[in-house]
DNA sequence: ACGAGGTCCTGCGAGC
DNA sequence: TGCTCGCAGGACCTCG
């Protein structure tokens, strides 16, 4: 599921490719995944564009348009099963029937965006509308200007489980379910503790150790459970790597009990050790 | 402001 | 074998 780390590693691979392309035209197989934009408004804006740049904001891949007499910025949000690959063949007909776009390149290559599920969604934003939306998003956590002050201010504002805020985009970007429980077990903290009771000790330690998973899986290239891809269709590897996330009944790395596991917290799996994380 | 619960979507695996 | 059903979940919504 495309967190932080998944949608660093598409928009890495991505950026050398696409800068400097135009776009030649775009096709949409359904609407459902569009946010704000009509599918004419879309297909006609991509017809033509010129993509000068490549960014990620939060979960959010962003890809900076040239038009031809404004500037756009496609914004797309990978959700649980989306993907952006650009492909240099013709797709087999399990990749053309996931296609949710399909924009052909002036290189001959494509770019495509694949969703199974379709929980992702497509935005077309221009300046204002961008910065409206960057603004209700909350800080980035790999950001030095996200100082462990700070993040003891946002974790004091809320009474709501410490696993919840990490995962509220208003109050933090980046952080899905994966990493989420992932970071918290690192800590040593509770999954369920009101988020304004942890000390500053524990806020300290949860930023650094969510920064060093974040990173880590960046390294890895992200963490692949059935759908994510990288930019270049490989899988990534950081599943290898996790320390709780799909593993509850199994022992703890660390202590040897059994990790729990509930749906108390958002109605999404946490896993957790009792022993190490109390 | 908060918690609870529903909605979107489809593939997959369990159970019968 | 073939069917139904629950689950996976990020973001957003409504309701109390």
């Amino acid at each position: 599921m495309p967190e932080l780390p998944e949608v660093e590693t598409i928009v890495r691979d991505l950026r050398p490719q696409l800068v400097g392309r135009q776009i030649r035209s775009a096709k949409l197989s359904h609407e459902d995944v569009l946010r704000g934009v009509t599918k004419r408004r879309l297909l006609t804006a991509l017809a033509g564009a010129r993509v000068v740049g490549v960014t990620r904001r939060a979960k959010h891949a962003v890809i900076d348009l040239e038009l031809p007499a404004r500037t756009a910025r496609l914004v797309i949000q990978p959700g649980m099963t989306g993907s952006l690959i650009i492909h240099d063949r013709a797709l087999t007909p399990d990749e053309a029937k996931y296609a949710v776009l399909r924009a052909p390149l002036d290189d001959g290559r494509e770019l495509i965006y694949r969703d199974v599920r379709r929980l992702g969604t497509i935005l077309l934003l221009d300046d204002r509308g961008w910065s409206a939306y960057d603004a209700a998003l909350g800080p980035e956590p790999l950001d030095p200007a996200l100082t462990p002050a700070r993040f003891a201010g946002i974790l004091a504002s809320s009474r709501q489980a410490i696993k919840k805020v990490l995962m509220d985009q208003r109050k933090i970007v980046g952080v899905g379910n994966i990493y989420a429980n992932e970071a918290l077990f690192a800590a040593g903290i509770d999954p369920s503790r009101p988020s304004s009771r942890l000390t500053t000790h524990d806020s300290r330690r949860l930023l650094k150790h969510v920064r060093r998973i974040l990173s880590a899986a960046i390294a890895s290239q992200g963490t692949t459970f059935r759908d994510y891809r990288t930019g270049t269709g490989a899988t990534g590897n950081f599943q290898l790597e996790l320390l709780v996330y799909g593993r509850e009944g199994e022992k703890c790395r660390v202590c040897g009990t059994r990790l729990a596991h509930t749906h108390e917290i958002d109605a999404r799996i946490t896993v957790f050790c009792h022993r190490c994380q109390q």
